[in-house]
RNA sequence: CGGGGCGUAGCGCAGUCCGGUAGCGCACCUGGUUUGGGACCAGGGGGUCGCAGGUUCGAAUCCUGUCACCCCGACCA
């Protein structure tokens, strides 16, 4: 590393390439030699691990198990419901063979073709299609009803274009998959795991986000209802970061998956099934960084205070380490994760840039001339302030810091997001504003043509019909129809 | 799949126009001096120039094909 880590793209000369070197410099991913799939180092990975343990525990909250189903899906399964498979098919990965052979002609290893599966595999897109297979024999009975399950799993969609973190063609998620026996407990659960994700941005990944409806062109293959959780990035694009999906009978019925209810009649059952993903690590990236690297919310830091001695040589660094002892033990106790970095072969200079480009929220330094007066350095990395405080008490004050950066964190990214915010009643104002980024909030009449039209002529989608938005009616900015209430627009991700 | 770019040491690049047997910075190794914001000096190791053909006495360089990656679109979490 070393000097090349001061030459962080700029933001403003590219976000995508800044974004890319900053994951690449950050240690936290890079490019696998697989196409559009990527290595994720140990350090992005214990973000991601914090990220899983979290959601597990609120998912647990709600009545969900966890279980695991097959990597790979039968073509047939795949093909059951039609919308469905119409919306994967374009970028499925398909195992058509089962075994490889010695080249006769000595290239190395060629696919054997007498090893032809008679039915191929797909490598899963999303499991409704092997885990609704499933539930037929699981469910019954109204008594096996709700099902509430979650499985922690990759999946794989051949995209035509990826980005790290954001579109890999493999990515590491979570895909919940629940049956009812009544639609409005299915969509109230569909609704009830939108508000787990929007909560988890909120306290966890310091992120605010717009919780909304999706329009019927932006709308999950085979679902009856989007929600999803839209954040804002620093250059005003939009990230879908989480949506749950209300399926009606729609894979019940393809699956034939029916319940005898009270009235010993036959029900086909209800569904819900959401999911996020991986690239809530690239949210958390693109949303909080600055060109010092990245600024990881204390909630989801693999380590939340560095410490740095600053020694000349082993007496002093033995002295330095008998002081600061102490100070780690009582973080730990506080539950706190702390990195002692005494190695000696980098100096402390290099040490300082390393951690601030990991995003470590708080750094301590303590050198000679602190033993002396009973001080440390302390730096916050979201404001990069430092001040020299009295080694007494200092965990405790690490302690209520790591809240308030936290807590600083989101304000900022929330004070941006309400800042390129904008009510906009012309289109003509529409594509002035959406040029430079940020949520539009217009009054749309509703209709796919018109959606088509604004995505034809300014590359801006539909992100959501905010659940918690201005409901007033207004006129459509386009065509002038009727609108029920305004819908967020922006370019996205 | 369209448009642009790129492929040379682990990373970042120069050399390609004009053919003559491979170079710079960082990283790495050894020794020493250093250590409060990305250390310095000296010495050292490492590359069949993406791949396959062709032209030539001779190809990183010219020609043909092919593959990969990146950016911008279309598609999507």
């Amino acid at each position: 590393m070393a000097k090349e880590l001061k030459n962080l793209t700029k933001r403003s000369e590219n976000y995508s390439q800044w974004y890319n070197e900053l994951v690449v410099k950050a240690d936290l991913a890079e490019q696998s030699a697989v196409r559009g799939c990527m290595v994720i180092k140990p350090y992005g990975y214990a973000i991601w691990e914090k990220m899983q343990r979290t959601l597990d525990a609120m998912f647990k909250e709600t009545g969900v198990q966890n279980a695991y189903f097959p990597l790979l899906i039968p073509k047939s399964y795949l093909c059951r419901e039609a919308e469905h498979v119409e919306g994967f098919a374009k970028e499925c990965a398909v195992v058509t063979h089962y075994r490889l052979k010695n080249d006769p002609e000595g290239n190395g290893v060629v696919v054997d073709p007498e090893a032809r599966l008679e039915e191929e595999l797909i490598v899963r897109p999303t499991s409704e299609t092997i885990i609704w297979g499933t539930y037929k024999n699981w469910i019954h009975s109204y008594r096996d009803l709700p099902l509430l399950i979650n499985q922690w799993a990759n999946v794989m969609r051949w995209e035509m274009r990826t980005r790290m973190f954001l579109r890999t063609a493999e990515f590491l998620w979570q895909e919940g998959h629940t049956a009812h026996a009544t639609a409005k407990e299915a969509e109230d659960r569909t609704v009830q795991m939108i508000n787990v994700y929007a909560d988890f941005a909120r306290k966890y990944m310091a992120l605010p986000v717009v919780v909304g409806v999706k329009s019927e062109t932006e709308r999950f293959a085979g679902a009856l209802n989007t929600y999803t959780i839209e954040a804002m990035m620093q250059d005003g694009k939009a990230l879908q970061s989480g949506t749950s999906h209300f399926l009606g009978q729609n894979f019940a019925k393809a699956f034939d998956v029916t319940f005898i209810n009270k009235e010993n009649q036959a029900e086909y059952v209800w569904a819900s099934s959401w999911g996020v993903s991986t690239r809530l690590m690239g949210a958390l990236i693109m949303a909080h960084s600055d060109d010092n690297g990245l600024v990881l919310p204390p909630h989801l830091a693999p380590i939340q205070v560095v410490i740095v001695p600053i020694y000349k040589n082993d007496e002093q660094l033995a002295a330095i380490s008998e002081k600061i002892q102490p100070v780690i033990n009582e973080l730990k106790s506080l539950g706190i994760s702390v990195k002692y970095d005494d190695a000696d072969n980098r100096r402390p200079g290099f040490k300082f840039a390393d951690y601030e480009l990991k995003g470590v929220p708080v750094r301590l330094a303590v050198g000679a001339r602190d033993l002396e007066n009973g001080t440390v350095e302390l730096m916050r990395r979201d404001t990069l302030e430092k001040e020299t405080l009295p080694i007494e008490g200092i965990a405790a004050h690490i302690n209520s810091l790591l809240e308030e950066i936290q807590q600083n964190i989101y304000d900022k990214a929330l004070a941006r997001q309400k800042e390129m915010t904008y009510e906009v009643n012309s289109y003509d104002e529409f594509k002035e504003k959406i040029e430079a980024g940020g949520f539009m909030l217009c009054h749309w009449d509703g209709t796919p043509e018109t959606e088509a039209r604004i995505k034809e002529e300014t590359k801006a989608t539909i992100r959501c019909i905010p659940l918690d938005g201005d409901t007033t009616p207004g006129v459509c900015m386009v065509t002038g129809k009727p609108s029920k209430q305004r819908v967020v627009i922006a370019r996205s991700y």
